[in-house]
DNA sequence: CTGATTAAGTTGTATATACAATAGGGGCAT
DNA sequence: ATGCCCCTATTGTATATACAACTTAATCAG
């Protein structure tokens, strides 16, 4: 019965956010030139003024526009944003560098969780869970180290896929967005198995990242991420919030 | 909204803003509980329910209130915030532990720029630049090494501040927040200088993280801090934009 | 007792209106 | 030409109102 026409976020505010959006990403308002006034963004979509203020100031607060007042409203120049919070997919990432990804799944498996497992996931001991074991090479150099707990009740199909087509992360973000992602930063030597997998020396640093998600079901994963410091940094750049330039941005 | 009779940060919004934060700090509404309905709020404070829907609107925004509908309103829990994202002061996260911080101010001079700096903070070769390098203590434990480069024009003062009483991050920020922030994390061996400043060994990997910060005006400042891996580590925790949670949050 | 309906309370969205605050330009008097 | 004032355009805040959407509890019919 629903023919849902997919395209409209129904809610007026939204549509007129996702009007200026596109208008921006269409080039035709570029970075620092002023979009139309409030009331003439009324008259063109037929919206109130405190519609198109409300459109106005979430994009504002979001940072892709920037306000004065008494002047207008321009398209401030975006920045890339943080690869650390966002679920980022190690696979974008290497292809958006222009190189090759490729996966080498070393380890699917169920396990039984043991005293530390069981109450990191809530669970008793003992209780099934997930396991999987994968590489990551960039132009066929190993650059990740992923090891990582699934609970079966988020992710009942876990082993049946093959992670070297879609990567891991990728598909569990399909199945159901995490309610809470926690990451934590570590700078760590390689134990003898990280050594031999990313081909590195004992002493080589290595960057390695905790990633944790729950739903509101309760726990969901739990990762370690582990690259080379030779070849791998997070970066994340931003704009503050309360930002306020002058005309243009 | 007639004449009460305390301190006024005029907007209205943002006042209700306050009322509902120190609530929420005071423990008068705890993680989970509900707070008043817009209703309610209209009546206590005394204004109309838009606005006091503005100001709930931005709480939840924030992720400090979840709003259900025909529910009502409820206390969000807070995690720990991105101490990457934000600007983060070592000396608030080291007593925030309940431990001791104090710093040591190697160096705080004035420099010519080479061609690298110069470059880097769009200036001339030669140019003037300050440079600072501390080392913070946590309970007489080095755990972090800062070299720092301040533009002359973003604070000229830089040279004549005592950083062990006020940390420089805190300076730098009382001057002026940044309109942009970049943070790069790698993970590396530590030269010899840190592992003498640090008192750590060759071999213990380092967290360090490249800070740059931009003004209208343009760059501002560019750090290096330098973190044995053993005593620290970086952590975010944060919930999703989309989060949808059932009663209480 | 069961199931459906209704009612009340709460948040979500949209509008019309009013006035305040700010920036810039034009015009006027000196 | 210079400085001052005023007018206009634009954004910022605040209110009153209306209806929609959703949740829970109460009510009613069988």
């Amino acid at each position: 019965m629903s023919d849902n026409g997919v395209e409209k976020p129904q809610k007026l505010y939204e549509q007129i956010k996702q009007y200026l959006l596109d208008g921006i990403a269409s080039g035709q308002w570029p970075d620092g030139s002023r979009i139309p006034s409030e009331h003439e963004l009324m008259e063109v979509l037929g919206a109130s003024r405190m519609t198109v203020n409300r459109a106005v100031r979430e994009l504002s607060a979001d940072g892709l526009l920037n306000r004065v007042q008494g002047l207008g409203t321009f398209v401030r120049a975006q920045v890339p944003r943080s690869a650390l919070l966002e679920i980022y997919d190690i696979s974008e990432d290497i292809q958006r560098r222009g190189n090759v990804h490729k996966s080498q799944v070393l380890l699917l498996e169920a396990i039984r969780a043991d005293e530390a497992l069981a109450s990191a996931f809530m669970l008793r001991r003992g209780a099934k869970l997930f396991h999987s074991e994968i590489v990551h090479f960039e132009n066929d150099v190993p650059v990740q180290f992923e090891a990582r707990f699934v609970s079966p009740r988020f992710a009942p199909e876990y082993l049946n896929q093959d992670f070297t087509q879609q990567t891991s992360n990728r598909y569990l973000q399909g199945i159901a967005p995490p309610s809470e992602v926690e990451h934590i930063v570590h700078a760590v030597r390689p134990d003898e198995r990280a050594q031999a997998l990313l081909e590195i020396g004992p002493h080589e640093p290595c960057l390695q990242v905790e990633r944790r998600t729950w739903t509101e079901a309760g726990p969901a994963t739990r990762s370690v991420l582990t690259h080379p410091g030779s070849r791998y940094s997070l970066g994340s750049r931003y704009a503050v919030a309360d930002w306020n330039a002058k005309k243009g941005g």
